[in-house]
DNA sequence: TAAATACGTCAACAACGCTGCCGGAAAACC
DNA sequence: GGTTTTCCGGCAGCGTTGTTGACGTATTTA
């Protein structure tokens, strides 16, 4: 068993019958298939560096993933968590109840409005969600410090302008918490 | 309810008292946090792209990349695609006899070695494969375009370089079937 | 007061991971 | 040539994480 897949043959037939002059567009699609592998990859060694940590501690992705975004946005409501996360009411519950639970967070009723229940990390939510951002933070130093800084602004330009508006305003929202660079 | 949650009061806090001076590490870590949400969201909504027709096909996203992986290595060995999936034999087959059922994945002998099942897709599995593409394809192609050519070029230097070594490997020897490029 | 909203919860279910075990065919080894 | 290993398929069972739908309660809003 061989621990990386061979490239597999040339492929003996052409498949499809491409008409003449067709370089560019080939070479365009090929383009767009190695992104679809570099998202892949990218995404599947990314998440798997945190997920050391959280096996020892019972926990799956969607806590590490509540964890950061409740760690990034102190306060927040549910609703908008489930905005952010993009799944049901359910599924946030039984991961909430979870962290709630072991005490990694804490909800105090909204002032504003009593119905809500405002979510934060307690301390010791903010001391697991810091061991899992430094899993997963040496994975893009690394990455950062080999690609060199004009790569790291392409690759957030692209990885932007992949994703739908609504991510982008909450990017741009989320940029003028912490830094005052504003819009880039 | 909003459709974009809020940037979340300015955290009244400062949460952990930074040392003096501290600014250029607190970037870097607000760029790191930057990164950890440009992932997630790109990716989220660079697979949301093709969900519409596997919705209607009644396929998941597992049988997406089985298609995706099979047809960018047609012939390729069960065992190889399990190490470049990640996941087990019996995920996998799952999966595979689906779509075998289904008519888009053939299934040959191998004849070197005669235990092993070559898979490639059949007409129809590859005429599938290319409506999930186009579907994807729209959604990067926009974002290269609104990216330019040089934020794609370190997009691509970021992504593999956030990969593990097997995943680079893999790409290298790939990059060398279709196109005759090689080390880019 | 009535309606809408924010949140929690229960039931049931589906997709997709996992482990462990068994079996058959073919290859590889001695 | 016989044993072992490898490649693959199948079965049983389970866990996580997603889904829908419905209902209840507190609170705000019209």
């Amino acid at each position: 068993m061989s621990a990386i897949p061979r490239p597999v043959p040339p492929s003996a037939e052409p498949k499809a019958p491409q008409p003449a002059g067709t370089g560019l567009l080939f070479l365009r699609e090929e383009e767009i298939r190695l992104a679809q592998d570099l998202l892949f990859f990218a995404y599947r060694d990314f998440t798997n560096a945190a997920d050391v940590i959280l096996e020892e501690l019972e926990l799956g992705r969607a806590h590490h993933r509540a964890l950061h975004f409740i760690g990034r946005n102190p306060g927040i409501t549910v609703s908008d968590l489930l905005v952010l996360l993009r799944i049901t009411k359910q599924s946030l519950a039984r991961v909430l109840s979870a962290l709630i639970e072991r005490g990694y967070v804490a909800q105090t009723p909204g002032s504003a409005d009593r119905r809500q229940r405002l979510l934060a990390l307690t301390a010791s939510g903010a001391a697991l969600e810091r061991r899992l951002f430094e899993r997963q933070r040496d994975c893009l130093a690394a990455a950062y410090r080999e690609a060199g800084g004009p790569a790291v602004d392409g690759f957030r330009r692209v990885m932007r302008a992949i994703m739908n508006e609504s991510a982008r305003a909450y990017l741009d929202r989320a940029g003028t918490r912490a830094t005052r660079s504003g819009g880039r």
